[in-house]
DNA sequence: TGTTAGCACTCGAATATATTGAGTGCTAAC
DNA sequence: GTTAGCACTCAATATATTCGAGTGCTAACA
């Protein structure tokens, strides 16, 4: 059977009605609600075709429609469909400029939350390709050193070394102009052995701390560190009764709390997503079980170099797509200008 | 009328068995439970006496009984009472030696969290009468310096820093010298304004970065940045039927991630706890609005310096106080004997 | 052939009604 | 002072009743 136009505007308007009041939609509410004028009587029709087709279910006999998985798939295609024509002008609600990425990205999931009533997520960057921009060695005490290190983005991250043998200022000095002018502008994958061993000869006797530190620097990018995560408005799941029976709400804020499953949201939407694209996972599609029944809008942001995120947000199946989406577009927008400055 | 012994043995009964089941207990049940051979009927007539006195109520009539704030109140005090005779002796859930404060930190909360399944936070501790240990001026671009600031206790916190003026490799390591000498191992109370002055003298040129400076170094240690408070757990709440009716899950969870509530939770156990005690908030008593219907357990840590943080199980008031109580002891003393390696 | 009015039917939700049982208070007797 | 016994209360549970939104089907109409 082919989806006409007919058909296709009905099932909008039974998507639509739903993602607003929650209760499953009957055929009256169609006749009336939609423009083509038809009686109930021929929606019903129509209304048992889509379902055949798999769009809709009745939760029971006797009850209106609701749309399954692959009936919002249809709405938000051809949403999204439209939407890439549409011009887009929104009230920009600013970000404010943030000197240290991590503030912005915070700031950046709460806003997301606060404006879509949603819960949201934003991770950071992954810098796999990211140039370092500093390293600095200090001593702390007399057995440790501190090692700072600024990565493209002013990304920075402490590391604390222990250190065996007497160190002197001196060396020191040395050591921080030996590491800067030998790594500064690479990037990970630019840090071979052959780079390593180089600089551990030059290093002579302290060939040990340039082990640690280069293990550091690898550790403090690599590391489970990286899966630093920002969420919001977590208890916004509790405004939509249906993520709030059973154990689904405990699971869900044990999910966020944990931020692992987040993780794996991350590292498959990266995968997935060609270029900076928008995805959306509804229901079963989830990559993550524990959010089954909700639906999951992300978007990929890029700051260039390889400084790549994920954003996400995070809301029942009947999530209002089209502001998610637009809300999306707009925090894209806006992390682009202000790292363009 | 008098608390009795009898009476007391009765009370404890019955918050002991409410803490396990969660139903209002009857007085058949308390007949059997406890050691003086009484039947019910009697142990009626002192309920009665009981409920006069304010100890515990009826949720309707022709219910079991269940403990008042008040109840619990004498019931963890007496307890209490018992726990300090009782030496100590517990299984060590060995916190790992963590280097940084803040990941150890971290660990606490969480363990706290699995152990005892209810919510756990721990504040990172109040650094203001600290000592710095270290600052570093490193240059990131042309446009900004970071500073990194080092606390006793190795927490370390970043600051960028905007800089007008060109400034060369060389000032930039005299006026690292020059902080270091001055302001290493001065807390903050004693950074007055006779040394900033001086600082600024010796500064010359460059004094206004020496101003940027100690900015940075109040902001770093005053602002809501040490609203840095960690928690774990927060989905233990859903264990509690009694904490997830209506809205006050979604409060709860919401408290946990503004963290708004929780600091003001932490500033008022440090300036009501005596020395390192232990805290105990029933109901109505606890300083936040928010958390009426929970039970709060507070202690107060303190790593010497001045550096005093706070720990706190939130769960139902029939938590298991008593099992609550040596979780925080423990994880005091671990702390305690890591610090003091 | 597509559309529609009409009607019998279904079944969850809401409401009302009965049943059960844990628990109480009171009284009278030990 | 303690206890057995009994009438009483009331939430919780089970059961029956009603209500109505919504459906599918049929027959008639354009």
């Amino acid at each position: 059977m082919e989806l006409s136009e007919r058909k296709m505007k009905i099932l909008r308007a039974i998507v639509r009605n739903y993602l607003e009041s929650g209760e499953p939609v009957g055929s009256r509410t169609i006749s009336k609600y939609t423009d083509l004028n038809l009686s109930s009587a021929t929606i019903r029709n129509e209304m048992a075709d889509l379902e055949e087709m798999g769009y809709i279910v009745q939760p029971h006999t006797s009850a209106g429609r609701i749309p399954t998985d692959a009936g919002y798939r249809v709405y938000v295609d051809t949403m999204m469909a439209e939407k890439d024509k549409e011009v887009e002008e929104l009230k920009s609600n600013l970000l404010e400029k943030e000197e240290r990425l991590d503030q912005l990205l915070k700031q950046t999931a709460k806003l997301l939350a606060v404006n879509t009533n949603y819960a949201s997520m934003v991770s950071a960057p992954s810098i796999n390709r990211n140039k370092l921009k500093l390293i600095q060695l200090s001593r702390v005490n007399e057995d440790q050193l501190l090692a700072v290190i600024v990565i493209e983005g002013n990304v920075i991250k402490n590391t604390l070394l222990d250190i065996s043998d007497e160190i002197s200022e001196e060396t020191l000095l040395k050591l921080n102009i030996l590491l800067n002018t030998h790594l500064t502008g690479l990037s990970i994958e630019d840090i071979n052995l052959g780079i390593i061993s180089s600089l551990k000869k030059q290093a002579g006797i302290h060939s040990d701390i340039v082990s640690d530190v280069i293990d550091a620097v690898a550790r403090a990018i690599h590391d489970e560190e990286d899966l630093e995560i920002y969420t919001s408005g977590t208890n916004n799941i509790f405004k939509y009764p249906e993520l709030t029976g059973d154990g689904v709400a405990s699971e869900l804020i044990g999910a966020f709390e944990e931020k692992q499953a987040l993780n794996e949201l991350v590292v498959k939407t990266l995968s997935e997503t060609e270029n900076t694209g928008i995805q959306v996972y509804i229901g079963n599609e989830s990559p993550v079980e524990t959010m089954k029944d909700c639906s999951i809008v992300t978007a990929t942001y890029d700051l260039g170099e390889g400084m790549k995120g994920t954003i996400g947000i995070i809301g029942p199946k009947r999530m209002d797509y089209e502001k998610v989406v637009d809300n999306l577009k707009d925090v894209m927008r806006q992390l682009d200008s202000i790292y363009k400055k």
